[in-house]
DNA sequence: AGCGTTACGTTAACGCTGTTAACCCTCGCG
DNA sequence: CGCGAGGGTTAACAGCGTTAACGTAACGCT
């Protein structure tokens, strides 16, 4: 009893066409227990299922498997990186600006969503879904988003000409970002530097010195 | 039956001091195992029992807990990497030199070993033993060890003054090479450019060139 | 020589997990 | 009115980590 269950005890059947309704509020009951328990190995198929006041084959009617179940919750979460990450860029003329908000942008979501982030990038790829696998994968990152920035940064000609091309350059700045972004989410305890914001803000701007001119 | 089991069909008992023994023949099993199936979750306390030809509840005589288990295995691995990284660095005088080639031996060691770099650094801080949290952990990843050659940086007059001191500059190298390692682990089916060697050296000099003085 | 202790390993079981087969009910349409 | 199908159930399987209770063989000691 994670104390997050409340029962809500055997919920009325649904009509004939109202089968999305419950679909949707397992994909909301499944959210709630991802937030509270934090890792999505410990939220039950029967949890979820006890959750919706449901039993929990009910759950297969609507889901493959209990992996679908999460990846549905954790897209709609990058669903919402890719607003905020245009959001961050919108007004920013500067494509040597524009990336440094967005590698901001990435990690703050990083750090708000942990375990979606786990999920989606610190689970090994062969128990992803087929669409997640890099395909998608690469779409939900923006990779192309931040591929657009970094072309403009080369087209303006900020970009130090050894650095390789464009598509070189954004794997680089996603490792650099991740990187940071997963150790903070896999390891929130370790005695990180004072401010945090800070750090951060310093660490995007000393990893673009390394790719751009002077 | 994972082809990996092989059965072994109940072992004899050992003589009285000789626990240590079938101690050393689970650890090996594990290791075994966890090479196999490439995942700390597929490596069952059960199969490793079958494998040296033992009970599960065995296991127990020798380890508090599967994680135990997991992580004595995965220790290991870790010591080899503190060999490694001493003797990439050893003949290495230029201490830029020397940072340069323990990121590259870092990298490769995760990419040589996934499943033990997956258990150490992106699993949840909360699921691993208490004296590997990060005291030891940060002894592991022999963080003293490039903290020393960062120092060393920066006494030699190569660390740009605006880069922090030691800690957080050491923090910083280790989040970049980090991400790159992790992203090669998880997701190895990623369209990565084509000479990979090449890429990460690449992407190391890259990421010093953001610390270091021109 | 025989007893007691103790290390070593076993059998049986608990409670949990994801998942499936088989069933039932009830709604809505022709 | 009947019937198809959508929506949900009960019962169960196979596997997991883990624990309690029990044997059993080997050693030290008197």
């Amino acid at each position: 009893m994670t104390s997050v269950d409340a029962g809500a005890g055997r919920r009325p059947r649904a009509r004939k066409g109202e089968g999305r309704q419950l679909r949707d509020e397992i994909v909301a009951a499944t959210e709630r227990l991802l937030l509270a328990t934090g890792s999505s190995e410990a939220v039950s198929i029967r949890a979820v299922a006890n959750a919706v006041g449901v039993t929990p084959p009910s759950i297969y009617r609507h889901f493959p498997d209990k992996t679908a179940l999460i990846f549905e919750v954790v897209d709609r979460h990058f669903a919402e990186l890719e607003a905020r990450l245009d959001a961050a860029i919108a007004g920013l003329d500067d494509p040597v600006a524009a990336l440094a908000a967005a590698g901001r942008t990435y990690i703050e979501f990083g750090i708000e969503n942990p375990e979606p982030y786990r999920v989606m990038f610190l689970t090994r790829s062969d128990e992803t879904p087929d669409e997640y696998k890099y395909e998608r994968l690469a779409e939900l990152t923006c990779f192309g988003t931040v591929l657009g920035i970094v072309q403009d940064c080369i087209d303006a000609g900020r970009v130090r000409p050894d650095a390789g091309d464009a598509v070189t350059v954004t794997i680089g700045v996603w490792a650099r970002v991740h990187g940071l972004t997963s150790l903070l989410v896999t390891k929130p305890d370790f005695p990180w530097p004072g401010e945090r914001d800070q750090f951060i803000a310093h660490y995007m701007d000393s990893c673009l010195r390394g790719l751009l001119v002077d």
